[in-house]
DNA sequence: CGCTTACGTAAGCCATCTGTTACACATGCC
DNA sequence: GGCATGTGTAACAGATGGCTTACGTAAGCG
């Protein structure tokens, strides 16, 4: 769960989430961050380690891709938890309606 | 997502899986550790920053109760991703059948 | 070849985190 | 009241994290 202390840092979910949307440069990627591009190659580093991107060369370019396997690992170690939640949405109904009434239910989801 | 950050810490990881199986004071979970209490105490204060736990006083203990809530939140952010993953498995068939053959469909999930 | 472009890495600084020991405080019991 | 029990907090040390500036290096270009 390596992945889990990478994605602690808000910049670096930020990375993740542009990969998501294509593979992108390493200089690319920093512009869209207030930060210098040192402070960015240090994330992509640490994603790297936590095998949540891939780099290719291309040319003098460094490309990145997001491999989502880790983002899996993560979804299969919450798995376990979700009968909780479900739990607590009945638990918060019954809290909810002690002091409003019904026009509950449908937000269940 | 702070709660991210409260779960990248191993120890937090492993209360939050003790505290899934029931409610526990707070000696209690202490005693799960190699740390001191004192650091535990402090990892209870993080996750509960964090809205993981809740705290019930009841005599001179301090009984913690797990809050799903926060995992609900990890699990939402998660899901704009698991399409990719289901790709992942597409391109890994691909990789694998250059080099074996077959039997690979039926480990799909 | 030099020079530019696109990166990564090294070194240093400051903030934050984690653990320890020492201490403060409320509850429970006599 | 007085002492034990169960916990949180304070103070401090050592490790880690993230950012910046300065520098090293490989690919492209004239």
């Amino acid at each position: 769960m390596e992945a889990l202390a990478a994605l602690a840092d808000p910049t670096r979910r930020e990375i993740v989430a542009l990969l998501a949307a294509g593979e992108q440069g390493a200089g690319e990627l920093a512009g869209h961050f207030p930060v210098t591009r040192p402070a960015i190659s240090r994330h992509l580093r640490v994603l790297r380690d936590a095998g949540l991107v891939r780099v290719r060369a291309e040319g003098q370019r460094r490309v990145y891709t997001l491999d989502p396997g880790p983002l899996s690992e993560i979804d299969a170690w919450l798995a376990p938890y979700r009968r909780l939640w479900a739990q607590r949405l009945d638990a918060l109904d019954t809290e909810i309606a002690r002091g409003r009434r019904a026009r509950v239910q449908e937000d269940r989801r």
